[in-house]
DNA sequence: GAGCACTGC
C-alpha cells in the first residue's frame, strides 16, 4: 500500500481546501485508486474546515463504510470509533470524539428527516456518487436545501469516479470541479468486428469462443460477465467442454451462491482460472489476478414500472460507464485486456450512464420522507433528475390508500402534457399523523402500515418478523433439489396460508440451529441472508415498543396476520384463473403466474407481496411471490367503502380495488360504457361520473392503459359532456398508445381481442400445411395435445407480420409454442424492448387436428399421430 | 415444460 501522501489526490489538496473554503461546495472527479475516499475527509479535518463539527462520508455499501473507517482510523492513529468511526444499519462505532463518520446512505437520510438542521455536522462528503442511488440523490438535494435555508456554513463535497459533471456542476452551481488521476494499469479494449445476434449464436457460446482467443495470448485469470445465473451455468458448461480451455479451472459467481462456493471462485489456484460472474464482480467484489475481461454487455436491471405498478427484472444492455467499470477489473494488478461482445459502432450508441434509481424505482418511501419534511409539492422538489410524473403519482396514490397522506386541496396545474389540459388539477396531498408514525419504521410504507394495523389486530410481533424477513435478500433458495425440498417439508410442515409463515419457520429453525452451516445447506437456506433477520427483528420490535405498540409475546393468530398483509397489499390482490395452471388474474385485469415455489397452491384468492416481471431463457413472465391466502369476506370487512356505492355498475367485488376509490369508479364506468359505445352510458353511472369530474374528485390525466379505454373515454366525454374540453388524439398520442400496447400487459391483453388473433387463426387455417412444410421443426404437435413447438424466428410468417405492422405500426416476432398449444406474438416496442402476447389455442388445435391428421401422418411417418 | 441482478434505513 502506498503512503497516503503519495496518493494522486494530494496533487489537488490545496485546491480542494481552497474551493471548499470559498464556495462550500465542490465536485471531485477521481477514479479508483486515487485515494479520494480516505484522504479527502482527512484534508477537511486537518485544514480546520470542520470547526467543532464532524464530516459525514456517505458510502453506498456497508462493507465499504466499515473498511474505510478502519483504514482512516489507522492512518489518523486512533482507535476505530474514536476520532474516526462508522455507522451502518444495526452496527456503529462512533463516540463523542468522532470527527470523521462513514455512513451508509439510509442513515443520513433518516438523520435528515429527524433533525433537519443537521446539528453537529459541518460537512457531508458524497462518495461514489456516480452510482446515483435513490437515497444519495435525495440526500444531496436535501443537503443543498438545508445549506441554502438554514446552514450556509455546511460544506458539501461530491466525489465520483465517472460522472456527468456538467449536469452536476449546474445543479450545484456555483461549484468548482477538480479532477485527479487514478493508479491503475492500462486496459486494452477490443470490440467484435461484426455484430452478433445472441438469439442465433447464444451469448455463452460467443463468450466461450472469445475466452479461447484471449486465453491464448494472456497469462492471468479471466473474468466473464453474464447477466444471471442461467447464462452463467451455460457458460461454465461450455468452458468446461472446450478443448482449448482444458488447462483452466472455471467457477460461477453470483449473489445467491453459498459462501463456500463464492470463496472458491475468488480463491487463488496454481492453474489459470476463469470466473463467470454477474454484476457482483463489477462493484461489490474485487478479484485479484484477473488480466482479461470478457464482457457480454448485458445485465438484469431492476425497474419499477409506474404504469402497471409492478417491478420488472429484464435483461438490458449496460451503459458505457458500466462497461468501463467492468473493463477496469482487468487492470488492477497488471496491464490487461477487455473483450466486448459488441461492435464499436454499437458501443457509440449505448447510453453513457445507467439510468439513476429515481428514474426506475418505487418512490413511495422517499415521497413519504419528503412530505414529512414539509415538501408537499414533490413535483417541484429540486430533484437532480426529475422522476416520471406517473411515478410520483403512483407513490402518492399508494400512500393515500395506506392512510399516510390525505387530500388537503386542489390546485390548478400548469402541466399540459395530457389530453385533458382544460380540466387538469393537481391534488395537494399532505402527510397525516398516521403517515408520520409510519415514517418511524425504516421500511417500505406498506410494511409500516402493517405495523399500525397489527396493533389493532394484536399481532405486532408477527408483523415485525415479516418485515425483517423481507428486508434483506431472499434466504430460502429456489430451484432446490428433491431431497432439500423433502427436508423442508419434514421440518417446516405443510403450509397453505402464507409464504410468510413458511419463512418464519425457516428462520426459527436456522436461529435455533445457531446458523449452523450444514443445517442451512441441507435445507437450502442462504446463511448470510438468514443471519440478518434476527437483528432486524430486534430493531423493529424496539421501534414498535418506542412507538407504544403492544409487543407482548402471544400465540400467532394466522387470520389476524393475513388481514394485516391484505391491508398492506390490497392492490396486489390476485385470483387464480383455474386449478390446472398457476395463472392468476390481478387487479386491473393484469395477468400473472403464481410462483411455483409458493405454498399457496390451493387458495382461489391471494395477495402477492412481490410482483415481478422477469426475463429468462428468452421469455418474460409476471411472477407472484411471497403470497398470502385471503378470504373474500375480509374485503368487505376491511374495505367497506368499496362496497357502498356500486352506482348501477356491475362489479366483481374481489377485483375492484384497482386504483384509488374515485378513480376506480371512473375506470369501471368507462369500461361499462365501452360495451355500448354507440349509446350514452347508463344514466346513473353517467351522473356519478359527471358529478365526480365536475367536483374535481377525478383528475383526468392518465387513463390510457389501452387504445380502447382512451378512445372510448374521449368519445364518451366528447359526446355526452361537451362542456369538457377534450383535445383530439394527435400523432404523439398515438405513439404513446402504441408504446403502451407494447409495454403494458394490460395493453397486451387488449391486443388479443383485436383483429390480430382472428387474423392469426385465419392464417393458420389457410396456411397450416404450408407451415408444416416450411417450418415444422424439432418437436411436433402431438395428437394428445402434449408438447408442441413450432417456432418462427425473426419476423415470423410474412402475412402475419405485415398485418400486425399495418394494424399497429410495430414489427413483431412470432412463436407458436408448447404445452397447451399457445401462440405468442412478440412485438417490439420503439426502443426494441419486446413484449409477448399469448393466446391459448388448445381448443382450436383440437378442432383442427382431425382435419390435418392424415396429411401429417403421410408427411411425418416417424411420429405417432394419435 | 418451467423462473430471478445488486444494494440500502
Amino acid at each position: 500500500m502506498p503512503e497516503p501522501r503519495d496518493l494522486p489526490i494530494y496533487e489537488l489538496e490545496d485546491r480542494i481546501v481552497a474551493a471548499v473554503r470559498a464556495q462550500g461546495r465542490l465536485i471531485v472527479q477521481a477514479p479508483t485508486g486515487s485515494g479520494k475516499s480516505t484522504q479527502v475527509p482527512q484534508m477537511l479535518l486537518h485544514h480546520g474546515l470542520l470547526g467543532q463539527g464532524e464530516v459525514v462520508v456517505l458510502q453506498p455499501r456497508r462493507l465499504a463504510a466499515r473498511m474505510l473507517a478502519k483504514r482512516v482510523a489507522e492512518e489518523v492513529g486512533t482507535r476505530l470509533g474514536d476520532v474516526v468511526g462508522y455507522q451502518i444499519r444495526l452496527d456503529s462505532r462512533v463516540s463523542e470524539q468522532t470527527r470523521i463518520r462513514f455512513v451508509t446512505e439510509g442513515i443520513l437520510l433518516r438523520q435528515m428527516s429527524f433533525d433537519p438542521t443537521l446539528r453537529g455536522i459541518s460537512a457531508i462528503v458524497f462518495d461514489e456518487f456516480h452510482e446515483r442511488h435513490l437515497y444519495g440523490d435525495i440526500s444531496l438535494a436535501r443537503a443543498l436545501q438545508i445549506q441554502q435555508a438554514q446552514r450556509p456554513d455546511l460544506k458539501i463535497v461530491v466525489m465520483s469516479a465517472t460522472l456527468d459533471t456538467v449536469q452536476l456542476k449546474g445543479y450545484l452551481a456555483p461549484c468548482e470541479v477538480l479532477t485527479s488521476q487514478g493508479r491503475t494499469f492500462p486496459v486494452q479494449v477490443e470490440y467484435l468486428s461484426k455484430s452478433v445476434d445472441f438469439e442465433h449464436d447464444p451469448v455463452w457460446a460467443v463468450a466461450t469462443r472469445e475466452c479461447e482467443r484471449v486465453a491464448a495470448r494472456t497469462t492471468g485469470d479471466l473474468l466473464v460477465f453474464m447477466p444471471g445465473a442461467y447464462e452463467i451455468s451455460r457458460t461454465v458448461q461450455d468452458v468446461q467442454g472446450s478443448h482449448a480451455l482444458r488447462g483452466f479451472v472455471c467457477f460461477p459467481l453470483h449473489g445467491e451462491l453459498p459462501p463456500d462456493q463464492q470463496d472458491r471462485a475468488v480463491a487463488r489456484y496454481d492453474t489459470r482460472k476463469i470466473i463467470v460472474s454477474t454484476n457482483v464482480a463489477e462493484t461489490s467484489l474485487t478479484i485479484d489476478g484477473v488480466t482479461a475481461v470478457v464482457d457480454c454487455g448485458l445485465a438484469r436491471v431492476a425497474r419499477y414500472d409506474p404504469h402497471r405498478g409492478i417491478n420488472t427484472l429484464l435483461i438490458e444492455k449496460i451503459s458505457v460507464a458500466s462497461s468501463d467499470q467492468r473493463a477496469g477489473r482487468a487492470g488492477r494488478t497488471a496491464p490487461g485486456v477487455c473483450v466486448r461482445l459488441w461492435t464499436e459502432n454499437e458501443h457509440a450508441r449505448r447510453p453513457l450512464q445507467e439510468l439513476p434509481e429515481v428514474k426506475r424505482l418505487d418512490l413511495a418511501e422517499v415521497v413519504l420522507t419528503l412530505k414529512a419534511a414539509g415538501i408537499d409539492d414533490i413535483a417541484n422538489f429540486p430533484w437532480l433528475e426529475k422522476p416520471e410524473p406517473k411515478s410520483l403519482e403512483r407513490a402518492e396514490t399508494l400512500l393515500e390508500d395506506l392512510g399516510a397522506l390525505h387530500l388537503a386541496g386542489l390546485e390548478r396545474s400548469d402541466n399540459v402534457d395530457h389530453a385533458f389540459a382544460g380540466t387538469a388539477q393537481t391534488r395537494l396531498l399532505k402527510i397525516t399523523p398516521v403517515g408520520r408514525k409510519m415514517l418511524r419504521f425504516p421500511m417500505h410504507p406498506r410494511y409500516a402500515r402493517m405495523f399500525l394495523a397489527a396493533q389493532d389486530y394484536g399481532c405486532v410481533r408477527s408483523v415485525a418478523l415479516m418485515a425483517a424477513l423481507t428486508q434483506g435478500r431472499n434466504f430460502l433458495l429456489r430451484n432446490v433439489d428433491k431431497r432439500t425440498q423433502e427436508a423442508r417439508d419434514d421440518l417446516f410442515g405443510e403450509e397453505h396460508e402464507s409464504d410468510f409463515f413458511l419463512l418464519m419457520r425457516a428462520w426459527r429453525y436456522a436461529d435455533k440451529a445457531n446458523y449452523n452451516a450444514d443445517a442451512c445447506r441441507r435445507l437450502g437456506i442462504h446463511i448470510q441472508g438468514v443471519r440478518q433477520v434476527g437483528p432486524l427483528y430486534e430493531q423493529f420490535l424496539e421501534i414498535a415498543q418506542a412507538e407504544k405498540l403492544d409487543v407482548a409475546e402471544k400465540r400467532i393468530d394466522g387470520v389476524a396476520v393475513r388481514k394485516c398483509v391484505l391491508l398492506g397489499f390490497s392492490d396486489h390482490l390476485a385470483r387464480r384463473l383455474d386449478q390446472g395452471t398457476l395463472r392468476c388474474e390481478l387487479v386491473h385485469k393484469r395477468k400473472g403466474v403464481l410462483a411455483r415455489e409458493s405454498c399457496i397452491q390451493e387458495a382461489p384468492l391471494l395477495v402477492a407481496a412481490e410482483i415481478t416481471e422477469i426475463e429468462s431463457r428468452g421469455e418474460v413472465n409476471t411472477l407472484l411471490n411471497l403470497c398470502t391466502a385471503v378470504e373474500e369476506a375480509w374485503l368487505k370487512e376491511l374495505f367497506p367503502e368499496d362496497f357502498s356505492d356500486a352506482g348501477g355498475v356491475t362489479y366483481d367485488p374481489t377485483m375492484r380495488r384497482v386504483l384509488a376509490r374515485k378513480e376506480r369508479k371512473f375506470r369501471d364506468l368507462v369500461l361499462e360504457s365501452k360495451q355500448t359505445a354507440e349509446e350514452p352510458p347508463d344514466g346513473e353511472a353517467a351522473a356519478i361520473l359527471a358529478r365526480e369530474v365536475m367536483a374535481g374528485n377525478i383528475v383526468l390525466t392518465e387513463w390510457n392503459e389501452a387504445v380502447e379505454q382512451w378512445i372510448v373515454r374521449v368519445n364518451c366525454l366528447a359526446k355526452w359532456w361537451p362542456e369538457l374540453e377534450v383535445n383530439p388524439i394527435t400523432d404523439a398520442d398515438r405513439a404513446t398508445l402504441i408504446e403502451q400496447i407494447c409495454y403494458g400487459s394490460h395493453g397486451a391483453r387488449e391486443l388479443k381481442d383485436k383483429p390480430v388473433m382472428p387474423v392469426l387463426r385465419d392464417w393458420l387455417l389457410a396456411e397450416q400445411l404450408a407451415v408444416l412444410d416450411d417450418y415444422l421443426p424439432e418437436r411436433l404437435v402431438m395428437a394428445n395435445g402434449r408438447k408442441a413447438r413450432l417456432t418462427y424466428h425473426k419476423e415470423g410468417p410474412p402475412v402475419l407480420s405485415a398485418r400486425i405492422q399495418e394494424l399497429y405500426g410495430v414489427s413483431s416476432k412470432f412463436t407458436l409454442g408448447h404445452g397447451r398449444v399457445t401462440v405468442k406474438i412478440e412485438v417490439l416496442a420503439p426502443n426494441q424492448r419486446p413484449i409477448q402476447v399469448t393466446d391459448d389455442l388448445s381448443n382450436f388445435w383440437k378442432e383442427q387436428y382431425p382435419k390435418i391428421k392424415p396429411e401429417l401422418s403421410r408427411r411425418y411417418p416417424r411420429h405417432e399421430w394419435r
